[in-house]
RNA sequence: GGCGCCAUAGCCAAGUGGUAAGGCAAAGGUCUGCAAAACCUUCAUUCCCCGGUUCGAAUCCGGGUGGCGCCUCCA
């Protein structure tokens, strides 16, 4: 462990390379964050989870992070969002009801929806989603299903584009602290940096590498050689299958837009080239240099990113800069749902908040950790299960370890067996590009040794036992603050639980606890026939009871 | 069509040249009035298939088969 020994893989060059930042013990990374239309789903969560963990462990091994996530804030898919949330009419009747939370319905049936611009998608009406071609115009809506086109007009104010966004950063910020995210040191928006976007945008004009036409500015991909470096793609095939939307003012194929022209009743923003807004891809151009500088140690997202963002983000920097953009590319699998990739077309999104009335958030993170960053992961029920099931195991243990170790001196004096040897084994699957999966292994270690003691001491010296039960617990609460886990009061974080699976199972919490007192004076008079009968009751109500020294505890069975 | 990833026990999942982590499930045991929990033991001569390199390969190379992703918005 340490700040020379972990090593990372590096989607530039594919191969784990040791970790060199640009300053000694400092280390500069950029995460993209959220284009804040909507709710971020699981897969979303899994991302951001994997690099909270990574810059956990940065600071852990000593290094100065400064740690940037932007939101991605000025976006068409926020613009035509906003567009047609609201209430809709069709002949003075209520017809489509779409509220910013992609809720809404639909000639009186409950659907989700999302649009492009271009159509509207409902799902829920049928059994497969519906794609509608939409128009907007002066608050009438256009859609033209097969058949007769359905008028709409609007009955309810439009909503801003701002507005809808500056909702959903909340509710993203929400939806994270719920995952125990610690929050990145710079949070950047794209609304807040016009200036910084136009001024890099007129530099690469000024570079003659991209050119303004009709209110865009376009980057120029061919005057940039090493385009697609880091997707490792051939420009020539990639030509073949590429085509021009219509209304693009492009030169060549390839070249992606830096700066669109504003259409009417959109949000702008003043530039040299007229009103419009940023192109997907230069705001991180933007916000990483001013932060990071032009050149910075890590730069992260999902797989999907590569391309086209990341590899356009690099020919942005690097063409206006002339230097690196970053040293080190991560980036983190895919969370598939029912082997397929979560996608809004099947209408299978499952949005982070949704999965957490179903799971507790802890268990969720300790889901997502169960395999390494890089690695796809499916989300079912049962892994779920599973992971909630050993996180009541690790609290189940802390527990009893901190009741043990309750208002006793740690003392000093040597240690039973080698306690350290499982932060050591954790700190090296972690050095090796962040596996966490190796990590846990090694948490599992350092949680069955901590049992061990407290239940089946292998030495008789309790003073020895109480030692190296406090340096293991010590180290529980090292591994806690990397993996972010174990961060809650044992007995809250168990009390949670039950909570959540007695409303879940309708258990009568009243009636369990009259009947584990009828079974304790039961026992007391040791009438056990009595006593097994009351836990068989309890049982076909699903609910298991344990004895322990300080009295009779219960739990629901799974 | 182009680029890339993956295939390890009933299930989940680490492991990139030195003789298969960890978890779940299962079986036996310790403990317990009985249980539960916890702990101990057992559980892949073998890593999709076929070749090759090597003293040695799950790990490297070639060829298959199967699954997935990106190439259009996507975490």
């Amino acid at each position: 462990m340490g700040l020379d020994s972990i090593r990372v893989n590096n989607t530039m060059t594919g191969q784990k390379e040791p970790l060199k930042p640009l300053t000694p013990g400092k280390i500069g990374i950029y995460v993209c964050g959220p284009t804040v239309y909507s709710f971020i789903h699981i897969g979303n969560a899994r991302t951001f989870c994997s690099f909270d963990v990574i810059v956990r462990y940065l600071r852990y091994c000593g290094f100065d992070v400064k740690y940037v996530r932007n939101y991605t804030d000025v976006d068409d898919k926020i613009i035509n969002a906003s567009r047609v949330v609201g209430r809709w009419t069709r002949d003075g009747k209520d017809s489509l009801l779409l509220e910013a939370d992609g809720s809404g319905t639909f000639e009186g049936k409950k659907v989700k929806w999302n649009t492009d611009g271009a159509s509207l998608t409902l799902v829920g009406v049928d059994a497969e989603p519906l794609k509608y071609p939409m128009k907007l115009e002066g608050g009438q809506m256009m859609l033209e299903p097969v058949g007769a086109p359905l008028q709409l007009s609007r009955q309810t104010p439009e909503m801003s584009a701002v507005e809808l966004s500056a909702r959903f950063v909340r509710e993203f910020e929400t939806d994270v602290a719920a995952l125990h995210l610690l929050p990145p040191d710079v949070t950047p928006k794209v609304s807040e940096h016009m200036p910084e976007i136009v001024a890099i945008i007129e530099k690469l004009v000024a570079k003659d590498i991209a050119y303004a036409s009709k209110g865009d500015v376009y980057f120029q991909v061919s005057k940039y050689p090493q385009y697609a470096k880091l997707s490792k793609r051939n420009l020539e095939d990639m030509q073949a299958g590429e085509r021009v939307s219509v209304g693009e003012q492009k030169r060549e194929p390839l070249d992606f837009a830096l700066w669109k022209a504003a259409k009417p009743g959109e949000p702008s923003w003043d530039s040299p080239w007229g009103k419009g807004r940023p192109g997907w891809h230069i705001e991180c151009s933007a916000m990483s240099s001013k932060y990071l500088g032009d050149t910075f140690d890590m730069h992260g997202g999902a797989l999907d990113l590569i391309f086209p963002h990341h590899e356009n983000e690099i020919a942005q920097s690097e063409a206006a800069s002339g230097k690196t953009l970053c040293n080190c590319w991560m980036h983190a699998g895919f969370l598939d749902l029912e082997g397929a990739k979560m996608s809004k077309s099947l209408g299978n999104v499952v949005r982070l908040r949704d999965a957490l009335e179903k799971v507790d958030a802890e268990a969720l993170r300790y889901f997502f950790l169960s395999t390494h960053y890089r690695s796809p992961i499916a989300f079912n029920d049962k892994s779920l299960a599973d992971a909630e099931a050993r996180l009541e195991y690790f609290y189940e243990t802390l527990k009893k370890v901190d009741e043990r170790l309750a208002g006793k001196e740690a003392g000093a004096g040597p240690t039973h067996g080698e306690p350290g040897k499982w932060l050591k084994q954790f700190e090296e699957a972690m050095d090796d590009d962040f596996n966490f999966a190796g990590a846990l292994s090694a948490v599992s270690g350092l949680f069955a040794a901590m049992n061990e003691l407290t239940d089946k001491p292998p030495v008789k010296d309790k003073a020895l036992v109480a030692r190296t039960l406090h340096a293991l617990r010590g180290m529980v609460g090292s591994v806690s603050g990397v993996l972010g886990l174990f961060e809650e009061p044992p007995a809250a974080w168990l009390l949670r639980r039950r909570d959540r699976q007695v409303k879940t199972k309708g258990i009568d919490p009243t009636r369990v606890e009259t009947l584990i007192a009828a079974r304790t004076t039961a026992r007391a008079e040791k009438n056990f026939q009595e006593a097994d009968r009351v836990r068989g009751e309890l049982k076909t109500l699903g609910v298991e009871i344990m004895d322990t020294p300080g009295g009779t505890t219960w739990k629901v069975t799974a």
